[in-house]
Parts: structure tokens; sequence; C-alpha cells
DNA sequence: AAAAGCATTAATATTGTCTTAAAGATGTTA
DNA sequence: TAACATCTTTAAGACAATATTAATGCTTTT
């Protein structure tokens, strides 16, 4: 889900932009009014966060013309200025929800959240998670290396979504056992073996660089570059 | 624009309904939670406005219901609990705005015209969802293929519906349980496999691509093209 | 070189899905 | 209100796909 925040003050931005990456959005950056204009109207955002008062361009000019331009897109506006006049404003330039300054980040999560949410929301771009050339299409739950399809059974895509969030970690047996099959790797099974064989099969085979790595007497590793 | 009010202090709702009225709202006033929701459902509103706390039922659990059966009516929530645990309450139970009380009238006045805002309101045109040949008309709740009707009884169309909204998506079977039936499928009941059958007799017998799709351990999709 | 750890394959067990039929609800008509 | 029609839900068996085990051979470490 990619969001645009477009706020001038660089600790604020750094704040918001860290929590909702944390939270599984892809987050943009602008600086200014118009550098956020031009950001917003190039690409396809699913939701854009700005504050009003902003060099350049204010807020309600920007929102006013993303509004005409992408009708579709939500805006929720930041402002520091509490009055019924300026909450007017910014809902009369098109914006779908404001929060006042200070406000808390869990108040921001949860109104982006509610703007999008699916369904309706269906224009939006699809989840993934990319690692490398490989990325596991969360939406549709099959995995593409240099663009092509793979098909993955559901204990395949588990296994690879659990390792692909654990990128770059030596994951241990025992660990993987237990997160993905919710075993406790008492038993003499050696299924992870077998599952490990599937996925380089289905993903790492046909490629030169193997992303999948074995360190002999401590597990595995999900290896990016 | 048609506005139910569920509050049960009466002064308050007063105050609410006359205001909306003067900007021209026409509002209808439910005194508890049982009677809010008894006129939710039976009557077309453009907007829910509900206090959380209630006599007899509470919002909370209203939302939820009126969510569940009127998926389109936008719900605004007011509340006297600024805390951040009961605004992922209001959230989840499928609120799409908060107001934290005490507020001021024209902070409420500026939500009910953010939501009632949106490109919902085409009378006239006809409302259809369209995924490939498939058409779903919302009004006449029938589905078309290759311009041929077909009829569905309520709970496929309902099934219908939520899948083309969420077209391109994996849908688990607990997922749509929860959107469609209300189910925590707790229960092993095989009840989706029936209704995905049913759906396919009717929309994917007769033609060559294959619009509802397993993916097995994993769900359905309705996959475009 | 021996031991331990790992990869690979095939066989078997288990689970998941489709399909049909029939029972249980619900609503409609005489 | 009884009989009927239609819709919803449950249940069971057949079949297909996937998960797991186990045996064998290969690789790495000591």
């Amino acid at each position: 889900m990619n969001v645009l925040l477009i706020e001038d003050e660089p600790k604020l931005a750094e704040l918001i932009r860290q929590g909702l990456d944390e939270d599984g959005y892809t987050v943009d950056v602008a600086y200014d009014g118009q550098e956020g204009l031009d950001k917003a109207l190039q690409n396809p955002f699913d939701l854009v966060i700005m504050d009003v008062i902003m060099p350049i361009m204010n807020g309600v000019e920007v929102c006013r013309i993303i509004r005409k331009e992408k009708p579709e897109v939500p805006v929720i506006m930041l402002t520091a200025l509490d009055t019924i006049r300026d909450k007017q404003n910014g809902f009369e330039a098109g914006a779908d929800d404001y929060i006042v300054k200070p406000f808390e980040f869990m108040e921001l999560l949860m109104r982006v959240k509610a703007h999008t949410r699916r369904p309706n929301n269906n224009i939006g771009s699809e989840q993934l998670i990319k690692v490398s050339d490989l990325e596991l299409d969360l939406d549709l739950k099959i995995a593409r290396r240099h663009g092509k399809e793979i098909t993955l059974t559901a204990k395949e895509y588990q296994l690879l979504d659990y390792l692909m969030r654990n990128k770059n970690r030596v994951l241990s047996r025992a660990e993987i056992a237990q997160k993905v099959w919710g075993l406790n790797f008492d038993t003499g099974t050696n299924i992870i073996d077998v599952y490990i064989n599937f996925l380089r099969k289905k993903i790492d085979m046909s490629s030169e660089r193997k992303l999948i790595q074995t360190q002999v007497g401590m597990g595995y590793i999900f290896k990016e570059n």
C-alpha cells in the first residue's frame, strides 16, 4: 500500500514515515507542497497525508489540485490550526479527513487504516514483499522471479513468506518449525529440509544467485544480494 | 440526504438534529441501540451517526451489524472515551469515522459532509460492478455474462458481490465466512464450498475463462483476465 | 576417513476440494 | 393454516492435491 506524505518538518516526517513503514505501508516523502504535488500526480498512491502549512505551496491548494486530478485518492490533512474556519477550508478543498496537531501516532494510523480499508478500495496497489529479484505477491499468493510467475502450495508459501520477512538472518530449524509449522521440533522429522528443497527447485534452480543458503549445523538463511 | 442519528441523550440529540436540519439534511432520531438498529435496517439512509454508549445495545454492536447488512452506508461514531483502545474498537467494528466528545457542532458537520460527498450518489446512472465480461447489476441484483442475464439467490449475490469487489486477491474461507456470513468459521461447515459451486455453475460453467479459481490450501480468487 | 549433517527422491498418509443429495428454513399462495 | 416452492445449510463419498515420512546418496566438518 503506497502512501505519499507531504510534510516540511523533517523530524515529524521521519516519525510518520517510520511508523507507517512498520505497519507495512510504503511511504514516499515530499518536503514541500510543490514537490508533493508533482509526486502525487506522477505516481499512483493509495493515500496522501499532508500538512496544511508548507513552503512554496500550501496544503489546501495542493489538495484542491489532487482532488481535481485524482478524485479517487483519499487525502488526510494535518493541521496545527485548531479552528473551525480552517477545518472548513480543509474539507472544502476536498480533504477526506484531517487531524489536529499535536496528535498521537496511533490516531493517524487508525485513520490511515480507515481510508485504505478494503473493499471499495480495490484500486490500490498490490501488497508485496521484495528481496533482490524475487517478489512475493501477498494478494495473489504467488512468487515472481525476474517477473516470471511461480506458483506455490500453501506450506511453501508460508515458509517462503517467513524466510523473506526474516532475510539476512540465520534461522534454525527449531525456529522455522515453531513459526511455520507450529511444532516443537522434538520429533525427528526432516520436513523442513524437504520443503527447503521444494522451494529451491522453484525459486533458485534456474538462477545463478542462490537466495536460500545452508549454514551447516545452524540452519538456513535467506540472503539478499 | 437522509441521516440516522442514534443518541440516547435527548438534549444532544436535538442539538445535532436541528443543526443538520438547518444544513439541509433529513434527520431521523433513535434513542437507543435497538431502535436505531431497527430503523437502520428498515430504511435507506445515506449516513448513520451513533453514540457508542447507549442503553439496550451499545454502539459497537449496532455498528457491526449495520456494517454487515449495509456495507455501503458510512457510520460516524461519537465517543466520550478518548483512549486509543476505544478508537481502535470503533474502527474495528467498521466505523468510517469517530468524533470524540465533547465536540463542536461544526466539526461534526464537516465530517458529515466529507462522508456524504463521495461519488456514491449517482442517481439515475445504474450501479454496477464489472470484471472481465461479467457484470453485477447492483440495482437489479442480477449478473450478466456476455450480456446474458443470470439470476442469483440472495446468498449467491452477496458472495459474488464480495468476490468481485475483491478481485485478484486470494480470499481465505475464514475471510469469506466472516464477511459474507458473519461467521467465525470454527464450525466445520462447508457452506462456502457449496456456494462457490453454485456460482460456478451459474457464471463459469458455459465459459472458457474461469473467473472463480481455487488456490488449494489458501482459498478462492476471483481472477480478472 | 569417519561421523554428522544435508539433499533428494519416491512411497505413503493426510488433508482439502468438489459434487450430489437430502434435510432444514423461510417465504408464498391457495 | 396447509401445501408448495425456493433457498440455505449439512453431510457424505469420491477424487485430487498436498504434506509427511523414510530410505538412500551426497557433502561438509572434525
